[in-house]
DNA sequence: GTGCTTGCAAACATTTTGCACCATA
DNA sequence: TATGGTGCAAAATGTTTGCAAGCAC
């Protein structure tokens, strides 16, 4: 069993909830998907499961942290989160969607100092970028 | 006429749109908005305005950069951008909902190098803190 | 006057719910 | 075996579209 795989059990047992068919099959689509997905993008990819069990699980997952979900236009889309995936937040273009991964120490230690001068207690953070990558500036 | 509908109106016609009384009512309940509104709390705060009508302006407005929107859940909310409100960020206590609005200037200069060191040309950035207030964290 | 905007109504898509049945712990 | 999870079907919401009529420029 692949090591993500445990990892997503174990934290489904930690929060007392059952480790079921369903709710691997839409983690397996998550961990497939090659960028974040539309809530009926991942009802597609995930054909054995009934719609309501894959929005119902959809929105455990959020809950439970297990994704982490951005804005598009509208469109809410559904990424998995930390553990499963490196911490990072987005820069998108705007001309030619592309998306880049950001990673950054010191953007971290600003939210934490932020954070921290209000006595919030943060559980999560959310940092995305819009513009024009440096080829969409060009041409 | 208000300062800031004057500069709306502005905005429009820099970007050669018309100035119609259907913008005109959208663009004050906005203003009027306490907080970020959903698509449904703009249709009924707006009543004189079709439902059509005001998906279409929402959607004009976000492209012109009149308004800015974020995410709750899956419902995303909307509000006035620059410069009808001031350049903010929110941190929001996911206990009690409360809503609190952040200006930090270092924070903006971190987000610049990261975007100076990838070439890229920023036209918007959204930072949303998720956690548990002072208050929530006591009780 | 012309072309952009609107309202209306219908189509379409998305999300939620109740309930009987089934599987996990 | 008790509880929580699922599928199914229907309802409730939310969003988009075509078109004729109206308004801004």
């Amino acid at each position: 069993m692949s090591l993500d795989i445990k990892k997503f059990s174990d934290v489904l047992r930690m929060h007392k909830v059952s480790v079921t068919a369903s709710r691997m099959k839409i983690f397996e689509t998550l961990l497939q998907a090659e960028r974040p997905l539309t809530n009926s993008e991942i009802v597609k990819r995930t054909p054995t499961v009934d719609r309501a069990s894959v929005y119902r699980n959809l929105e455990l997952f959020a809950e439970l942290g297990i994704t982490e979900t951005m804005l598009r236009g509208w469109t809410p889309l559904t990424e998995l989160a930390e553990p499963f995936r490196a911490h990072h937040h987005h820069m998108t273009c705007e001309s030619c969607g592309r998306m880049i991964e950001i990673e950054d120490h010191e953007l971290e230690e600003v939210l934490g100092s932020i954070v921290a001068r209000h006595n919030f207690k943060l559980t999560k953070h959310l940092v995305e970028l819009t513009g024009l990558c440096a080829q969409c500036q060009v041409s």
